[in-house]
DNA sequence: ATTTGCTATAAACCTAGGTTTATAGTTCAT
DNA sequence: ATGAACTATAAACCTAGGTTTATAGCAAAT
């Protein structure tokens, strides 16, 4: 696969793909180079790409996820379960003061915030 | 109440209450000028910076909430009602998203997701 | 065989939301 | 009355997450 198709199949612009993996964000196992030195994708890029738009959409970065993904790094298991624990955790405390901020909004639409008042 | 005193019942840097007020995002009500054009703001800015604050931190961007705050503008109630009503919905919207986010997550807990097969 | 289209890289550019720096006037404590 | 601390503005700088541009080598169809 090109990197047009696999463009096509996951909705993210070539030019992401491209900067994607410069930030370490696809393994090499993904992706090897044809003679015309053109990038050769495996099937499986595209479920990749997926949860990785999927991760990316949540609260992970960029940089955190090439951390998980760096073959290099070479993290153990449980190293990685901890990251993934921790983002939970945060996704957690996001869902908690996205609670409050509806509350909040409910508020000034009735006019009870300070916000409100000079607004 | 000078800016320095303002930055610190906020905790806002006094750099941001000068960007801020660049952005429009403090209506003129909250703050004048004295003889040395020192900035001079009114004991209620604090409360309407830490309601500021709590909607920045939610899905609000300067330039939304700069709408809503803009005398000049002169939007209706029943506009900025709608605004807010909006907000609320995308609030909604990403409560939903995030609720996915950590069913994925603990999917790839259990290498369930195709991500995990490759890190 | 040549035009159109796909691929490549490096480097510049973009937006949001700030922060830092350079320069200058003011005020407070000693 | 002088040095340290505070205020002001404009402009440059920063980070994340990309996108655009310039330049060039292949490819596929006419």
């Amino acid at each position: 696969m090109k990197i047009n198709e696999v463009s096509k199949l996951t909705g993210l612009p070539i030019s992401t793909l491209r900067f994607y993996e410069r930030k370490n964000l696809i393994p090499d196992t993904f992706v090897t180079r044809d003679a015309n030195n053109y990038r050769i994708y495996a099937e499986e890029i595209v479920e990749f790409l997926n949860d990785v738009k999927a991760l990316l959409s949540v609260d992970f970065s960029i940089e955190e996820l090439s951390l998980l993904v760096n073959q290099e790094l070479n993290l153990s298991y449980e190293v990685k379960k901890k990251i993934v624990e921790q983002k939970i955790q945060e996704i957690e405390d996001v869902q908690k003061r996205l609670s409050k901020s509806k509350q909040f909004l409910y508020a000034v639409l009735e006019g009870k915030a300070n916000f409100q008042t000079k607004c």
